[in-house]
DNA sequence: TATTGTTATACTCTATAACTATA
DNA sequence: TATAGTTATAGAGTATAACAATA
């Protein structure tokens, strides 16, 4: 057996609490008139990835309709610009604008000096092994969801949401 | 200075992962006719802590309405039991039913055997590490965000939410 | 006056179902 | 028939404001 009981005990009370800490952080930091956070998550995915739209929703873990949303808030907000792919015209193509890129950046610098200070008392290596757990977990819970949706409904197809 | 910027910039990419990954993981699990997540935490809590809802809106990190809105609900179903306080008659002291006792059990049971399921292949060192990091995470997170709400609204008193 | 809790209202984020257009 | 995307509608969770009762 893996992990004792009284291990994963913790380790989920530790995941509850930190997700609600989480939380509450996103909530006090919000700035009036900012993007919400989910759209903030779009235009990130968009910087890094692009591409059609269907493949955004799936990373973002999120279902069409909602990205769909999202999206037009962002181009209605000169962020994005969705265009027709030439060889699927069903399908779009995103793209940042400058301003787009600009928020991006400005969002991302801005979190990067908040958490800095927040970890004011922590050195290189303590925030180092942070991301690698942190990592190691996310990747643990995806691939754990992904198996149980195929296990909940196994005549479906494979690689459903929040694939990495 | 603490963490490097670049540490920093990674560990704001891991967190957002671990937040969209937890919320895929949670909406995947939800159980039809089951409890919200924010029902389960109030559960949780009065488990932890009873007492004064007051109190226990400032654990939980939430706004008194909210808290009011999901004990009518919790009583309704009878998993809570609400009791002014003799000694404070505008206070209530939130207490479990059987119920109530037996379902924060069940919760509880079900995300342990998941959480081991989709750890199945970790040892036991690397889940207690784990649990070191999130705890030091959410410390150095509430913290933070305390200081800046502080810093931000000056006059007001100490100790605002999700105060541990 | 201040505090505890409730009700009314609104905002954010999400999902499912029904639809259009293209493949 | 199946897929990309949109619109309509609903639900969960949250907040602020206005209120009642008590301190």
């Amino acid at each position: 057996m893996p992990v004792e009981p009284e291990t994963a005990r913790e380790l989920v009370h530790r995941i509850v609490d930190l997700q609600r800490t989480l939380r509450c952080v996103a909530s006090a930091e919000r700035r009036q008139g900012e993007l919400g956070v989910a759209s903030q998550g779009v235009l990130r995915m968009i910087a890094e990835h692009g591409g059609p739209a269907v493949d955004l929703a799936g990373r973002l873990g999120v279902s069409a309709p909602v990205l769909s949303r999202h999206l037009a808030e962002l181009e209605s907000l000169g962020h994005v610009e969705r265009h027709r792919d030439p060889d699927d015209r069903r399908a779009q193509l995103l793209a940042l604008t400058a301003s787009g890129r600009e928020t991006v950046a400005r969002i991302e610098e801005h979190r990067v000096e908040r958490l800095r200070t927040y970890l004011a008392d922590w050195d290189e290596q303590r925030a180092a092994d942070a991301v690698v757990v942190l990592d190691q977990l996310s990747h643990a819970l995806r691939a754990g969801a992904r198996g149980n949706r195929a296990a909940a409904a196994p005549t479906e197809k494979e690689e459903p949401l929040a694939a990495r």
